[in-house]
DNA sequence: CGCCTTTGACCAGCGC
DNA sequence: GCGCTGGTCAAAGGCG
């Protein structure tokens, strides 16, 4: 599985020339000064030419045309990295799902295979996992435990919640101590729809008290909250209708969510190897891209910056 | 007042 | 049958 593309969006743009410094001392004099390299073509004192116009222009163009190459480059290695990382995440996990194969011998054995097994489905990016043995065990509730997902989410060191924010409404309806994890696990159910037969539960990693194991039972019958709102609402790319989300907080300056799902259909979440070919999909990305910018106080600030700046060039030229 | 969380009780499955 | 364990229920209380 392959999500190079399902990245943050929010761009650093790196566009310093036009960043106002917060800290920087400011002054009457340097408040008109124009970083030379954005110098803007109307802040000539003659009148240009039509020639010099059009030569400008293209020269402004070819700026921005490198930088967007800079740009492209820089996102080609965050991909790189998130796919380093990722990669490294999902050796983590491997490891520690063999501990958990190899541990102390259950005694419910039925449980401690359902374990491996989720275990085993999990090395793939928390797929779903549905075995026969499984589903004829426990043929009443097929559709509802016809597909199980496993989410593993990282959390404030210091967080003592079991929540799993994946944009889904939960409801909590019991908690209990596990033998095996000294850990309490909570039970959850999806209050979004009342007849949404998905249920969580979320509980501490055995391995590492940061970690949230969240393990979701059931396909939910309702398309995502996140989507049926703003597209948004949530920090993250929540595009999967299915709960297997997982998100990485890396020292809670940024917030990485990484949805690792994909569809409805979890049957095909293995293959399923993000479409951004797809009008939608890139429409989606379009929109997620547009929602970040307009978030992102740096953008803003430096947007309002750039136009305040030629509103007042624009004055003093005249002026 | 409605929704959510907490928590003890209860139930079912499993091994001995 | 008994004990252990995981999962669920439901009453009570908190909160906005």
């Amino acid at each position: 599985m392959d999500n190079s593309s399902w990245v943050d969006t929010s761009l650093d743009l790196n566009i310093n020339p036009l960043r106002v410094k917060s800290d920087a001392p400011v002054d009457a004099e340097s408040t008109f000064r124009v970083p030379r390299k954005m110098k803007p073509t109307f802040m000539f004192q003659t009148k240009p030419s039509a020639k010099e116009e059009t030569g400008a222009i293209e020269e402004e163009l070819n700026r921005v045309n490198e930088e967007n190459r800079k740009l492209t480059e820089m996102l080609t290695v965050m991909c790189d990295n998130y796919n380093a990382l990722r990669n490294q995440l999902m050796d983590c996990m491997c490891k520690n799902g063999e501990k958990e194969l190899h541990g102390p011998s259950k005694k419910r054995k039925s449980a401690s295979s359902n374990n491996n097994d989720n275990n085993i489905a999990m090395n793939g990016n928390s797929e779903s996992s549905s075995t026969d043995e499984e589903l004829s065990k426990k043929p009443r509730e097929e559709v509802i435990k016809a597909k199980t997902s496993r989410a593993y989410v990282k959390t404030e060191a210091g967080d003592k919640s079991l929540i799993v924010k994946d944009g889904y409404q939960w409801r909590k309806y019991g908690q209990k101590v596990t033998r095996d994890n000294p850990s309490p696990r909570a039970y959850f159910k999806c209050s979004f729809a009342p007849s949404c037969p998905v249920k969580k539960k979320v509980q501490r990693s055995i391995d590492d008290q940061s970690v949230l194991v969240a393990t979701y039972e059931g396909e939910h019958n309702h398309p995502h909250p996140s989507m049926e709102a703003t597209s948004g609402s949530s920090h993250g790319l929540t595009l999967g209708s299915v709960p297997c989300s997982a998100s990485l907080a890396s020292s809670g300056k940024t917030n990485i969510t990484l949805d690792l799902t994909n569809s409805k259909s979890s049957n095909d979440a293995k293959s399923s190897k993000p479409k951004t070919d797809a009008p939608e999909v890139r429409q989606f990305l379009v929109e997620q891209m547009a929602s970040s910018l307009t978030k992102d106080p740096n953008f803003t600030a430096a947007l309002a910056a750039a136009i305040s700046g030629r509103m007042l060039q624009q004055n003093h030229t005249k002026w």
